[in-house]
DNA sequence: TTTATTTATTAAACTAGTTTAATGTTTTAA
DNA sequence: TTAAAACATTAAACTAGTTTAATAAATAAA
């Protein structure tokens, strides 16, 4: 059950086989059903969990009521509000189920118990911290430099298994677009093509 | 000269006395005059920065030649290219001083051995990437959820320090939008008031 | 199996933001 | 101290993306 972990924890850094054991047990899996929510507005995030089967949208709903999503989580994939997590304050986003899912959580508690018992684990989630920064930093800039057209192509190509696994409602979201406008751009590539 | 360095290691993290000496021993000063680069395009990035004095810009070149600003590092910030460091690949970035500026550089050597030898290193970096990454995060959801002036409006009361040491021009590479149509937005701004 | 709900598409009017270009002002360099 | 370069503003034509609304198709619910 916690293979995809373990082996998820090992590209990042080495372990021994007690370590990653110790750091596991740590891990508990929790269901969540399809429209369901791991982490709902207003609540603080105690956790950091880990997909093993499904998927997440992690989402903000802006005053005049449109959904902004920060990033989609598939297995193999993390997933915690980081914001509300340090600071221990109300979350501003949503973490929703859109299949069946299944996820590995570990609690804020254990989660410093390991960084304080298993130096290695520091390390980790720096590097991890890391590679998030940079993939969103990444995007940042393609936000600011191109066209939905071309994000929307670039998106089906770095992520073609999660296309089919979403709407274009979502993907819309993701893209910082209409879906009407999404719809447009789609007709526009079909005809080109 | 390293004061403010160990003031503002001591906001994230706590050390002791020798602990913190030992760390800062390891960044040498620089001087970078107006107009010139701490890191160009190309270059793989091998330091990470402080700034003590002045003020820089970390902003990438789109394909047309369009220039998008990441962030502006002044007194008190930390300032690399992230992606390029940890990857050790080509940077995409640029780190250009606009005022005549002061920074305490670190190698990448040194922070590797100052991970392995001062295990509270580890935690100050992780603390810190977290930071940062919240703050991209929340600027993510702004940009994909509010217009232009608002941007503009909060950029100006979040950091009203800044915008008297930036021109219009760096401030609409930052916000997103060209120079032209910042000068609109300011003009609706001074009308309203 | 039928009904209700969600999703995708299209059209048409609209608005936020761009482009190009001209003009005056401020800053920098020689 | 003058010339050159960078900056800020304005106008006018344009384009990327939104809004509202209608319609058909697919999915979920009863």
């Amino acid at each position: 059950m916690k293979a995809l972990l373990k082996q998820n924890i090992a590209k990042h850094i080495s372990l021994s086989e007690n370590e990653i054991e110790d750091f596991c047990n740590l891990f508990e899996q929790k269901l969540i059903c399809k429209k369901n929510f791991l982490l709902r507005e207003g609540e603080i995030c105690k956790f950091e969990g880990f997909v093993t089967k499904g998927l997440f949208r992690i989402y903000h709903i802006d005053k005049n009521g449109f959904e902004q999503i920060l990033y989609f989580a598939i297995e193999n994939w993390w997933i915690t509000d980081i914001d509300s997590f340090t600071t221990e304050t109300p979350s501003q986003l949503f973490i929703e189920a859109l299949e069946d899912s299944e996820v590995l959580v570990i609690s804020k508690k254990d989660k410093e118990f390991a960084y304080a018992n298993l130096p290695k684990i520091e390390k980790l989630f720096r590097v991890m911290t890391q590679k998030t920064h940079v993939a969103l930093q990444r995007r940042m800039i393609d936000n600011l430099s191109k066209t939905a057209e071309s994000r929307y192509i670039e998106f089906i190509e770095k992520y073609p298994q999660l296309i089919q696994r979403l709407s274009n409602i979502q993907i819309a979201a993701y893209l910082g677009i209409t879906n009407v406008f999404l719809s447009n751009i789609r007709k526009k590539i079909a005809v080109k093509k």
